[in-house]
This record gives structure tokens, sequence and C-alpha cells, in this order.
DNA sequence: AAAAAAAGAATGAACGTTCATTTTTTAGTA
DNA sequence: TACTAAAAAATGAACGTTCATTCTTTTTTT
């Protein structure tokens, strides 16, 4: 095998094993030797790939979250009607959440915990762009309510947060009926109409 | 001062060091020795209180989640209307997470990573009972959309967790004409009408 | 044969927890 | 009330272990 594929599959074995440590035992219990082992890889060679745990850990979170937003925005054009434009992204990240639940549940610990430094985190939210920039339209067009950025994301795309933990947890399973009902209290929270 | 007295002053400091040092710096990077520290005590002190530290941590996980419901439902009246119950207790739980935001931060941690054990979790979410009660009234009432507790609770309530975190990370601040939008968007989306 | 990649063993520091001791509180006696 | 002895609470130091990281050597690739 080549050297260059070598060294990627490596790479990749890391950042997977350290997704599924956290995933399952929390960053608390996540330990490099751990991490190492599950990658089949020794410590010491973790550093030629990272150059610490934060780095490593930093890397996996912007590597997850772009995964996430390209998935997103795949095949969103900014051409579209601003319902169907949020249908369409509402859906993709419902997708998302719900089967790349692996990616979803890290992303939803790192987007809670302190585990992630600042500046990458700043770095992970840039990609959401075209959604605000969509939300800006349908405010201009009067089709969707003249309130903050923040409280549209909370009320459409956070609540996927919880239903996709709620159902990992097992305690919940969201079928396709369920999915509509969820993008139908997603729309109507905040759609302008009457 | 008396010796039970003190004891309690002990205890409760060790549970709100254990908290702000999560917050602050996570719970992987939060020791039982720091945790002495900031409380002031000795680190085998905290042994004569908790058995161990994962039992300090569920502890103060339970604390502060029932003093979290306390707050939500102490002027909530079963008889009232459904509108009126859920506008109430909305608004109680708002209050809390953005006035108590250092409890409000601790347990949005909690709720998304595994250092609280599954029983203490379990024991966490019994507290929301009435909750669900009036949202099963309010389906039979047909003043409610017959949707899963699941669904009702991600996009009421949960959306006051993401607006509190971002509101302590200091990118947005709830003012109280969002408050207003942020109750509307919460009961338009599980509000029954056409 | 030289260079690069990977390894295991070793590093000091920090961890959660316990131990032996000291300090504080309590309760009984004068 | 003042004194004292037993009990309880609290301590700092020490335990064995594990941590993140580095060092030296071996293996693999060029």
């Amino acid at each position: 095998m080549a050297k260059l594929q070598k060294s990627i599959d490596k790479r990749n074995a890391l950042v997977k094993a350290t997704i599924q440590l956290v995933n399952n035992n929390g960053f608390h219990a996540t330990s490099m030797s751990k991490i190492a082992k599950m990658a089949k890889v020794s410590p010491a060679t973790i550093y030629l790939y990272f150059e610490n745990k934060q780095d490593l850990v930093n890397q996996t979170y912007l590597e997850v979250k772009s995964g996430y937003t390209d998935y997103a925005f795949a095949n969103y054009n900014p051409e579209m009607t601003v319902e169907a434009g949020f249908r369409l992204i509402w859906h993709r990240i419902a997708d998302f959440k719900l089967k790349e639940c692996e990616s979803a549940l890290f992303l939803a610990q790192c987007d809670n915990t302190p585990m992630i430094d600042e500046p990458s985190r700043q770095e992970g939210i840039k990609h959401l762009q075209p959604l605000l920039d969509l939300w800006e339209r349908g405010k201009k067009e009067g089709i969707i309510k003249p309130i903050s950025n923040y409280l549209l994301y909370a009320y459409t795309i956070n609540p996927l947060s919880f239903l996709m933990s709620a159902q990992i947890r097992g305690t919940f399973v969201l079928d396709k009926n369920q999915i509509e009902e969820a993008y139908q209290a997603a729309w109507s929270s905040i759609k302008l109409c009457n």
C-alpha cells in the first residue's frame, strides 16, 4: 500500500477512535493510551499526526463539523424559495443527525463542554453561513419572523440535537411520521403568518 | 456555630465548587484536589461527605436538578387552563435558565456527557412529571398537537438551554422582548390551530 | 545505505483515594 | 461554670495508578 494512504488510514483511525471513546466514556475518561489502543497504534505515534491531545480533539471536532455542514448544504441552492430552501436544509440536517449519530453525538458533547478551545469553536460555526443568509432573506420577504438568528436556530435546528440524544439513549424512536411532525413544529415556530 | 450548620456549609461549599469548576474547565479538568482547594477544605474531607468523585458529581447533579424543577413548578397549579399553565411553567423555566445560569450551564453539561451515571439521570427526569401531565391534558382538550412529549420538550423547553449557553458565551443577549418572542415561537410550535 | 515512520519503554506530574495524626466538638463530672 | 476525657471531624502527607508526553531503538520505506 502507498505510504500516503497508510498515513491517511492511521490518522482516520485515530480520529474515529477519539469519537467513539468520547461518545462512550466522555472526554474525561478518554486517554491517549486508550485512543492509541483502539486505533491499533503506539501512543507515541499519535504525536506524529497531532501536536498534543487538545490538537487531536480540536481537529477531530473540525473534521466532524465540516462533514456535518457539507452534508447539510450538499444539494442546497441559494436560488430556491425561502420555504423550499429551509425545508431542504432542515431535512438534510435531520437526516444527518439521525443517520450519522456517532458524529452528531460527538458534536453535541463538544458544543456543551469546554473540551474544545474557543478558536476551533468559532471556526466550526462559520460553516452555517448559508442557513443564516437564507433566514435573512426570509425575513426581508416577510416569510420568516423578524427575530434573531439565535432564536431561529434554537427553535428549528437545536431541537434535533435533543431528539438525536434521546434516540441514542434508547428512550425514544423517531420514525418518518415523527420527523414530519418535527418539521411542522420547526416551521410553525418561525414562519410568519397572521 | 453549631456543628450541624458547619457541616452543611462545608457540603454546600463542595457542591458549589464542583459546579463552578465543571462550568469553567469541564469535567475532565476538574480534579478532587482542585475542588478541595476551591472549597477551602482538605482533599480528604471530601470523603467524609461523599463516597467518591462519581458520588459527588451525582449528588451535585440531583441537587441542582431539583432546585431547577422546584423553581419551575413553584407557583403552578394543575387547575389552571392548559395555555395559562404552560405559559407559567415556560416563563419560570426561562427565568431560571437566564438568572441561575450557573446551575443551568451545569445541567446542560450533565445532560450531554456521560459524566452522570444512568440511575442519577433517570432520577433527575422524574421531577418534570407535572409538565408532562399538562401536555397530556392539552392533547385531550385539542389545544396541543397530538405528538410525542419528547417532541414537545424538544421544541419548547430545550431551545432555552441553547439560548442560555449562547448568552453565557457572550455572543448574544436575551432581553425582555426576545423572551416574549421565544415564548411565541415555543407556543406556536406546539399549539393546535389549523 | 539513508531517511522516515513507528514502536515500546520510560519520564515526571497529577490523579483519586487512604492513612496516621492533629484539631475541634461533645458530654459527663465537679 | 470549669475541667476533662472520649468521640467526631478535619487534616497534610503518602499511596499506588494512570496520565500526557518524550526518548531511544527498531522497522519500514525510499
